[in-house]
DNA sequence: GTCTATATGCTGATAGAC
DNA sequence: GTCTATCAGCATATAGAC
């Protein structure tokens, strides 16, 4: 038993078992559909004891959705200048991919979001995401203008990666079934890195 | 007024009226978030009305999906041997694309399904969809048998042709966002289409 | 910190007048 | 076919004993 933690570490760890839950259950249900007592069984508490660290529904859901944007934001890698185009675009699409495999609950979370109209995080697109591309558009139009690079649109690209590395996370149900599987394997995420690495770097004609 | 219409008449535009509201508020909210209520104000027509014609909320939800599959099914466009890698590609691409800026919502519906575990349509996945890709992974094979193409896994190349342009439709307020858009133009749809045509032809290296 | 009991509000669905 | 009224059930959230 947990009689005699410092209260701190008793909050702490009870925090992390009720978001744990809480993700799944959103998953699953969706945000109206997920319900405190779902949440409170799967974190193995009482209902009111779920209330008592948060106090209401949506804030589970916030403090989730938190969790999910630090994940995507040490997730999502960089695109370096000082790399070049064929590293920044290797290390890129093994940084999403990692995400998408070790983390496959936070993009479904972040997918459902901004499929029913970001409703609960549009400052985030709105303004971080959109700099954050702007930003990294104009690193690789320096790569074009340099030669570096044959004239690919950066932005469209950004799209590509995001999407065809993103879609083993979300779509993993469908995918493991296609592929008659129950989980991914080892073996699964190398030859799928090597597939879209090898795939879009001669899209980008750099090899 | 319609009242001398004919029944069947009457029937009809009611159910699709509510179909079309249906699926606005099953995006929106979920499937549990939607509540009839919703759904009938969409249509303009009182809620009793809306439970004579399906009786139940979950008959709306599979009526729905239905719709869904059918457009995706008929979306989807196909690969022929006869057509040629090249060809076939580029028949395959526009087609999904153009289902993409159709019809988002039927993506957007199909994507929340198979993120949240495909809970409604599990049968789809399981037979239909496992056979069409098998299928079609046979005809990209014998191409390269032939060598008319360089060896390409055709499963990873049919899940990145998929994922690629149904990005489009799934995450459209994300994109739209970033571009500083609020909709789509006609300039972007062929734009989109030519860079991801050229893009994977090249990936392919059948450019 | 933990848990029981309950207030309050909203949902899906039905009955029945028109 | 259309619409009003209503029931029964379940959800969030809180109050208060332990």
């Amino acid at each position: 038993m947990a009689k005699n933690n410092k209260p701190q570490k008793i909050r702490a760890t009870s925090v992390n078992k009720i978001l744990s839950a809480a993700q799944d259950e959103f998953i699953l249900q969706g945000y109206k559909g997920a319900t405190v007592q779902a949440i409170a069984d799967n974190a193995g508490m009482p209902k009111a004891n779920v209330l008592y660290y948060f106090k209401s529904k949506e804030n589970i859901y916030h403090a989730v959705l938190e969790q999910t944007l630090n994940m995507w934001d040490r997730g999502i890698g960089d695109i370096l200048p000082e790399d070049g185009p064929k590293l920044a675009i290797e290390k890129f699409i093994k940084a999403k991919i990692t995400m998408s495999f070790t983390n496959p609950k936070a993009s479904k979370i972040y997918a459902i979001e901004i499929i029913q109209g970001a409703q609960h995080l549009q400052d985030f697109t709105r303004s971080y995401l959109h700099q954050w591309v702007e930003k990294k558009a104009k690193v690789f139009q320096c790569w074009i203008d340099n030669g570096e690079m044959p004239p690919i649109d950066p932005i469209s690209l950004i799209f590509l990666i995001w999407s065809s590395t993103q879609h083993y996370a979300d779509f993993d149900n469908q995918i493991l079934t296609i592929m008659n599987r129950t989980h991914y394997q080892e073996d699964d995420i190398t030859r799928i890195t090597n597939f879209l690495t090898d795939f879009i770097l001669r899209g980008c004609g750099l090899k």
